[in-house]
DNA sequence: TATCTTAATTTGTATATACAAGCATATTAA
DNA sequence: TTAATATGCTTGTATATACAAATTAAGATA
């Protein structure tokens, strides 16, 4: 392996940001487990038990992932009896049930052993930091054009 | 949605390790999409045009991808006719083809052009040096025990 | 040399995620 | 009030990726 591929590499954001992807998924996946639930459907949990009634539409455009995906992940958490959908109209109200809410002590304590575990690692200031950087560097490029192709609203 | 919840998201570097993999990912693919290939299939490419003979197993090592990955995009290079696998007992060497080689000018000039991409939007400095963060809290990470769980040699 | 172990690769299968298309409701305009 | 359009959600389908198990070959050991 020349210097110059292992270069090309380590500088391209599309492998770096994608390595981190993976890696920083392996440790949420292993931080979560005691919830029984990956941390994706952690978040959306979460955002109802915090809005109970929030939409899909809103889910997916504070977690940045595709209606679709949202969907999916609700299916799977009403089949797993946290969530409830109701409908009102064309618009659904997601609620959590007495189980989702149950839940939400072993999330909270999961997540903050999630964010031990990255900053015991990398640093306290430097986890939180790249935290940081890493959302300021996807809004703008985000704002630049490069959202999800939905024709959704223009949000 | 509470000022909390959306402190959560984008302090957590799962969610914005994530967030920003995707975009970067939607940026990606669109610059590599007049090579045919997604960025994934481009590195590989690159990486058997850069050392041909090379093995299935350094590419995952160098690129942090699972064998069977590899495996998978190799599958799909060799059908497109850009690759060779060459058994040697155990062992398989990648070696590019003449539509291969051909197709490494296009790739460079997506590279650069996705570079360049992101450089305009997020600064280039702050473009390059944020690849170079990346990469390193992903080593971080890894070294610190958050690698693929592949049996395979120690690495 | 026969066998045990280890390493490289592939295959089977599963999950996360996306896009495109479809459907139902809501809103606007005639 | 009906027709046209836009929005929200779901479904169909596809890709990237992973893990676990199977396979095959290599190397070590008895």
């Amino acid at each position: 392996m020349t210097a110059d591929t292992k270069e090309i590499l380590s500088n391209c954001l599309y492998f770096t940001a994608n390595s981190l992807s993976r890696v920083v998924t392996r440790m949420a996946e292993e931080a979560f487990r005691p919830t029984g639930l990956s941390p994706s459907h952690v978040f959306l949990l979460m955002l109802a038990n915090e809005n109970p009634g929030i939409g899909p539409k809103e889910m997916s455009d504070y977690l940045q992932l595709a209606p679709s995906t949202v969907t999916r992940f609700v299916d799977t958490l009403v089949n797993k009896g946290y969530l409830e959908r109701k409908a009102d109209g064309k618009n659904i109200g997601l609620f959590p049930t007495l189980e989702g809410l149950a839940l939400q002590p072993d999330i909270t304590k999961a997540w903050q052993s999630f964010h031990q575990k990255y900053c015991e690692i990398l640093g306290s200031e430097e986890g939180d930091n790249l935290a940081v950087s890493l959302d300021q560097a996807a809004q703008k490029l985000e704002n630049a054009g490069y959202r999800l192709a939905c024709k959704c609203s223009k949000s």
